[in-house]
DNA sequence: GCTTGACCTTGTAGCCACTACAAGGTGCAT
DNA sequence: ATGCACCTTGTAGTGGCTACAAGGTCAAGC
């Protein structure tokens, strides 16, 4: 297979497959005679680890230390479980975040009067 | 004021002000003998609206048009509410990701019976 | 008057996770 | 033989900062 069908099936770019790779989180496949990136399923099963793993949030650094313990299994998930644990309180915390942000904005653009900026409840939020 | 009490009564740091005025977020200001900035409470009114807006999750981009808005007071209101109600629709669209990422996490972290990686839940679900 | 130390100056490079080219090579259909 | 889709490498850009390095300024203390 080829990069852009990996691209395809994966949910990606060709770009950020070969960035992976620029970046160790994809090893250096085979080539073909005119030199392409040749792929199999082996690669297909851990490009699509990563990008479930991604767009669950975790960053690269996670999915690089989620994808070496997954390389071993007779070992305790610990370790899986914590950067798991951790990485849900982190968007826990995001989503109170986002939350009052989002309260915040919804008064804001609620209290518009849609008359003149002079007098716009927005700009006289930021203004403090 | 120098640029480091102005940093301290916006909650940020000199590098991130003089970042802005390279960006031609805050103008140039006012130089003293010593070639160092002063600024005053203009400038200290503008860096605060900037960071409100900032930590209200506008863009740098939001934030500029606000700004030339914020400027013209006999303007009507129409355009700041639609950069503030199209940025409010962005939020309730990353909280609807988010609350749908948190409980697919949840489910993988709450699966996890906390034994070898081989039976690992989580790691299971990010194979697929 | 001289030193110390906190602050300031400019300039450059790095962060994350891509994304967007440019300039050229490959491979298949017409 | 020509066109076209795809591939190759390399480099630079995105947003919003952050982190230096190498040097200048200024007030306080001795």
């Amino acid at each position: 297979m080829k990069i852009g069908a990996l691209a395809r099936k994966t949910g990606t770019t060709a770009e950020t497959i070969r960035y992976y790779e620029r970046t160790g989180l994809l090893e250096e496949p085979p080539r073909t005679a005119g030199n392409y990136r040749d792929y199999g399923p082996t690669e297909l099963a851990r490009l699509r680890f990563i990008r479930r793993a991604r767009d669950l949030g975790f960053t690269m650094a996670e999915v690089r230390q989620l994808l070496s313990l997954a390389d071993d299994p007779s070992q305790s998930c610990e370790a899986v479980d914590s950067i798991a644990s951790l990485h849900l309180r982190e968007v826990d915390r995001k989503l109170g975040d986002l939350r009052k942000l989002r309260t915040e904005l919804r008064h804001m653009v609620d209290d518009c009067q849609h008359g003149a900026v002079g007098e716009c409840r927005i700009i006289e939020v930021l203004s403090g």
